[in-house]
DNA sequence: GTTTGTTTTAAACATACGTTTAGGTCCAGT
DNA sequence: ACTGGACCTAAACGTATGTTTAAAACAAAC
């Protein structure tokens, strides 16, 4: 590690770690001894280890929403026209990308711990995502509304969510995935390439036929 | 709970358990007070910890595979015209509903599982069902294959991930949407709508336009 | 009724965890 | 040079974990 700034430091061992092994299953002791600080530096600067935690999604998630926000409210005060499903979810990307400066190995790392914040049943997170980033969530929901208008409101909160949890599930496994394909398939994959094939899948996934009433 | 016997007063609760709240976030002790058993029954029993794990997810995913196997060996051997898409997917929902009895309960924290196993890095997790249950995964992907010939296999690898993901994300935390659906939209949702959505949604991603060569 | 093997029990063990403490170090402001 | 505040450090605290032990309870076989 590079970096001399302790809560840096802490902040970049913390995000691999957890994005790695999870939150439960990573030890303040195994970040401080890793990151060559105290062990008591955590509390010290973050108050506890769910501070902690908040503060590695913080980090990444702010930027990323500011952008993705500035991005949508730009379109709706010009008066461009509507985003297509394609090109809404291809800004998720570029955003995405952008805020980590093209830097595919802590993007990766994002997603993961993305993938993480919905699946590990931790309710502290839940509540602190939400509170934080749900109205840009909201409001890039409209922007889907507005691109898939025929969609019935309840099928597309679905479909979203199949959407997230395609890229999540993929992307938060992604090295896992890799090796896979390196084996069995002889194929070398890059993350870019990976995510330039979700985007059709999702968007087919967004636009298919409605199905008779369910429920 | 009813069941007079500890081995599966144990698995019943385990399996909520795991499910709820994940591996590491659930302890023996809490396992064992709530099934009214003694702390040391799971070790006794088991062996240990990591043990009942494998334990939770064989007893539902070891019918489930047998029976999933023998759908689709049956199909081949009476050379009937290979299944589509759709079909092959609505064969993984009816088997799963088939093998849990109609108990849309234990579907449903069946599915939990299955995210969780993929989610949680537990590497011994992901080891003992890919060496116990990886020849009929296999088996299926030949199905899939056969019912999108066009797409490129490696294309194919990709898309089933993004339908796994989808499927897995949204079953897992299937409580949630649930009730943000009902907070949200006043709609009421059934395990079995959601399912029936899920289908056209991955059988539309499956069949989407192969995008141009990325990689 | 005694014996044999299985199951259950309460207690202890060793370890790992998050957090707190009290004292030290360092450096800018005066 | 001194002081105040921010930062760091080593050690300890209390608690929770998975696992093991040795004895007790039980049930079936003879």
């Amino acid at each position: 590690m590079s970096n001399p700034n302790t809560i840096d430091r802490i902040l970049d061992v913390a995000e691999a770690l957890f994005a790695e092994k999870g939150f439960t299953e990573t030890s303040l002791r195994t970040i401080t001894s890793k990151a060559g600080v105290n062990l008591a530096a955590v509390n010290y600067h973050f108050g506890s280890k769910t501070q902690l935690v908040h503060a590695v999604f913080a980090r990444t998630l702010t930027p990323f929403c500011d952008a993705l926000e500035k991005r949508l409210i730009a379109n709706v005060r010009d008066g461009d026209e509507a985003f297509s499903v394609e090109e809404l979810f291809e800004m998720l990307v570029e955003t995405a990308v952008e805020v980590h400066g093209g830097d595919t190995g802590r993007f990766s790392t994002f997603m993961q711990l993305l993938g993480l914040a919905y699946t590990q049943v931790q309710s502290h997170l839940r509540t602190f995502l939400g509170e934080r980033y749900g109205s840009v969530f909201q409001r890039f929901v409209v922007h889907l509304k507005m691109a898939a208008p025929d969609l019935p409101p309840q099928e597309l909160f679905w479909r979203i969510h199949f959407s997230l949890g395609a890229a999540v599930f993929t992307l938060s496994s992604y090295d896992t995935l890799k090796g896979i394909m390196n084996n069995d398939y002889n194929m070398n994959i890059t993350l870019a390439g990976t995510v330039k094939r979700l985007v059709p899948f999702m968007s087919a996934g967004i636009r298919a036929e409605v199905p008779a009433k369910v429920d």
